[in-house]
DNA sequence: TTTCAAATGAAAATTGTTTCTATTTATCTC
DNA sequence: GAGATAAATAGAAACAATTTTCATTTGAAA
């Protein structure tokens, strides 16, 4: 009897360590993005030994096989924060609760023509994400601390 | 007589170092993304005492006041390297020669509406990059480098 | 010219990330 | 279940980009 994790783990020929699957449970709860450092405070109570290089290698592991997702801190300071597992989309990220949403915006399409029809070469990849503040947020206004 | 680099840096409250003008040349210059550290290394040979630290604050000021933007590296180090200074539009980042095209794609406005009537929420600011290779680097394939 | 805030150089500190190596551990095979 | 083996890990150290600090210099306003 296998968990969700250990079935995404084996299918990328990933072990699966205790620790793997616990940065994968902490991924899966909190749906905002984390930092690198975010995910090792959060386990390393679990884990005493748990070192900041077992976190990078594993994020690394697992963005590479497609199971979590990154995005950019649109601050002076672009390190890249981590989160979610679907399919190509783009994130409408808040910048006060770092809670991410998807945007499945209907012009995809429209924009990808559009891009290509006015580029002379061939895209590779692209970037978007959309940074504001959300709904929960904007209410209650005056505790916002964008960090 | 004072030339458009100086107008420029006057209009920011900037005061018209040399140091500063040659900055603003290089990145008028060269329709490539600079980060930093090319920026300093094209001019350490006319200012032999120039320092890191104030390429950096520079960069910073210059772009505070608008006068350059920045595009973000979409490798795994994500450093950010800086050119134009038109109003807010898109990029089409060439990965092999560096060239930036601006992006001017019509479904922009649609974009802007799409996204936003799927959000419940501010948006503050977005970042849109494509990354890819330009017409020319696609021709002499096989010498193309990534970097 | 004098004055003063802004800009700078140089060194050091900080921060985020990666590398290295010896040890441990998950999984495969019997 | 008990080895065998390659992958994963900890811990320390290295690394790279950026920022801070502070004493000195410089641009521009009076």
């Amino acid at each position: 009897m296998k968990t969700k994790f250990e079935r995404i783990l084996r299918s990328l020929n990933l072990k699966s360590t205790p620790k793997r699957i616990a940065m994968l449970e902490v991924l899966d709860d909190e749906q905002v993005y984390l930092s690198p450092e975010d995910i090792w405070l959060r386990l390393k109570k679990r884990f005493r030994t748990l070192g900041l290089p077992t976190v990078y290698r594993n994020l690394e592991g697992l963005f590479e096989g497609g199971v979590i997702s990154r995005v950019i801190h649109p601050d002076r300071k672009l390190y890249y924060y981590l989160c979610r597992n679907e399919e190509h989309h783009h994130h409408f990220i808040c910048m006060s609760c770092r809670r991410v949403e998807d945007v499945r915006f209907c012009a995809e399409r429209e924009l990808q023509e559009a891009v290509r029809s006015g580029i002379r070469g061939k895209v590779l990849s692209h970037i978007l994400q959309i940074n504001g503040l959300c709904h929960a947020c904007l209410k209650k206004e005056g505790t916002v601390h964008v960090s």
